[in-house]
DNA sequence: GAACTTATGTCGGTGC
DNA sequence: GCACCGACATAAGTTC
């Protein structure tokens, strides 16, 4: 072969990326099941008849901090009110 | 030369393929110029003092059915009402 | 009425946002029209035979600057290979 | 109080609702925990000299069935050489 | 720290 | 009607 030693082609540069590249692997396969996770808790939520959309948009106000939450939405009624847009 | 003909090599069907590309292309270019005209309007806004994703906020509600719009705020009201979510 | 003047309730500085927005929203207009014809011709494209996803990525490799998509070619090349992704 | 019962004003509705948003809420986080650690591999890898772009895409390859790729592979190749994209 | 690029999440359209 | 896919808006990160 061509290259010296015991491996079959591969350097031991080569083995590094492939290491990394399979620990990001594994991770995103764990991501992707809770990802799947959380799309079930949805569908579940939706077969007893509510909005996903609505629900999401819940979390994201929650995870947002209280005071800010408040301000913005001051300011978008502010906004609102001056576009006539009830 | 391979190809029979006059051309350098470009079959029929690789200039329809390149037409079309082209075509595409040129409609990329408007669009981002568009885009940009967007981003002026913004930024212009922004220099006087308006908050840009309130604004985006607000042509999403303005481009919606009324009906819609309203439905879809009490709906909201209703869930965070739910949650305590003043 | 509460406001001052001969308006209807609307501030100057209401109707500059009302302003702005509608700019905005006529370029929105003329964007998604833009963006309508970009499918057509990609329907096009599909209908006499050829890969719309493929179309696609060749608008993307031919609005890279040449010496940066040669580079990035030949980085992806040497990597697939580390990794035996032929 | 208004409500009958012995709760505080929540409704059974309510905490069904309540309930499910706090199950996504945690999902949400170990979401967020895994995407962090997979963050931390590619500046890991970048660190040691990897270009952190290529490994997402080699990811991405790695991810397709083998013959979809190959095949995708080889109809760009096609498709490159038709618009003389080197 | 401000602008620009890249990554993620959400949304709407399309095909099954 | 639902799932997939592409497009857009937001958020994070990078560079000057």
């Amino acid at each position: 072969m061509a290259e010296k030693g015991h491996n079959s082609g591969a350097s031991a540069t080569d083995d590094r990326l492939r290491l990394l590249i399979e620990r990001v692997e594994r991770l995103e396969e764990e991501k992707k099941g809770v990802a799947d996770d959380i799309r079930d808790v949805y569908n579940e939520a939706k077969a007893v008849g509510y909005d996903v959309k609505m629900m999401r948009q819940l979390v994201r106000l929650r995870a947002m901090d209280p005071n800010d939450r408040r301000e913005r939405d001051l300011l978008l009624e502010t906004y609102r009110a001056a576009l006539g847009l009830d």
